[in-house]
DNA sequence: AACTATGTATATTAAATTAGTATGATAATT
DNA sequence: AATTATCATACTAATTTAATATACATAGTT
C-alpha cells in the first residue's frame, strides 16, 4: 500500500524544479546532492518524467532540467500513475479480464470507488499549490520518507 | 500500491463467512477449497482476524471458523490496516519522527490528505453492504485478484 | 482413556518486486 | 575536437510478500 521510492523521489525533483523556476536547467549532479539521490538512479526518474512532458531536458555544457509545464498543471495523481507499476488497489479494478468472476464479484466495485476517490484527490494536488506556501530557499530536499 | 494478497483473501474470507453466517463454524478446509487457497496459508489470515476479533475460532472435531461481530460491524478499512504492513501511502504520515524534515515537508500534508481519504471511504464499506444483493449460492469464492 | 479431526503457532523457504549500480552510448555547447 | 551532460539498457542486490513445513494444543467421539 505505500508509494516507492520513485513516486516518493520523483515529486521532490518536481517540487525542487518548481522553486528554481527562473533558474534554468538545473544539472543532474545539482539534483543529486541536493535530494541525496544516486546520479544513476537520478536519470533514471528524469527519464520517466521527461518522456511523460513533465520535464524537459537540455543537453551539453550548462545543460541540465527544467519543468515543461506550469507547477499548478502537474497534479500528484499524474505522478504516481507515472509511477507506480499497478495504480489500482486490486489489480481487477482496471483489468477485469484478468478475472473470471469479475462481473459477480462482491468486493470489486468496493475497490474499484476507493481508487477512484483516491485518485480524485491526488488528481487536486498541484506541484504548485505544494510550494505555494514555501520560502525560496528550501530546495525540497532531505526528507528520507517522502 | 496494491492491495496484499493477504488483504484480498481475508476480505473473501470473510465474505463467505458472513454468507454462511446460519450454518455455524466452517472449518479450514472447506473454506480452503471453496476460496483456492491453501490450509496453511488460510490459517495465518484466520489468525491475524481471529486475533482482532473479527473472528472466532472453535476447536476439535466439527470445530471451525465464524464471525465474531456482525458483518454491518465489520469494515473494509479494518481489515486493510489488519493486513497491510504499512498503511499509509508513505511512512512519515504517521511516524514522523523518521523524518527529520517532517515538519517542514511540503509533501507530507498531501499525502497524508489522500491517506485520509482513501480509508475514510474503506471505513464506511461494511461486509454486510458488499453481501445485500448477493444470492446465497455464491461463496465469494474464485476471483483470482480480489 | 485413547483416538482423531480440528485449530494454533513459529520457523523456514521460495518467489516476486523494488531499489540501486554499472556500462556504454549519444547529443549539444564551447 | 574536447568536454560536459543526458539517454538507454542490462545487471545485481536488497527487501518484501507469498507460501510451505514442522510441531503442538484442544475438544469432541467412541
Amino acid at each position: 500500500m505505500k508509494l516507492s521510492t520513485k513516486t516518493r523521489y520523483g515529486t521532490r525533483v518536481l517540487i525542487e524544479l518548481a522553486l528554481k523556476v527562473n533558474q534554468g536547467a538545473i544539472s543532474v549532479s545539482k539534483i543529486s546532492s541536493n535530494q541525496k539521490i544516486s546520479v544513476k538512479y537520478l536519470e533514471q526518474i528524469l527519464r520517466t518524467l521527461r518522456q511523460a512532458g513533465v520535464v524537459k531536458s537540455v543537453r551539453g555544457p550548462k545543460g541540465g532540467h527544467l519543468l515543461a509545464k506550469d507547477p499548478s498543471k502537474i497534479y500528484l495523481g499524474q505522478i504516481v500513475r507515472l509511477f507506480e507499476g499497478q495504480t489500482d488497489l486490486v489489480s481487477c479494478v482496471s483489468s477485469p479480464e484478468n478475472c473470471a468472476m469479475a462481473a459477480e464479484c462482491l468486493v470489486r466495485d468496493a475497490w474499484q470507488d476507493a481508487t477512484s476517490i483516491l485518485y480524485k484527490k491526488l488528481d487536486n494536488i498541484s506541484i504548485a499549490s505544494l510550494i505555494k506556501n514555501s520560502d525560496k530557499d528550501y530546495q525540497g530536499a532531505a526528507c528520507i520518507s517522502s
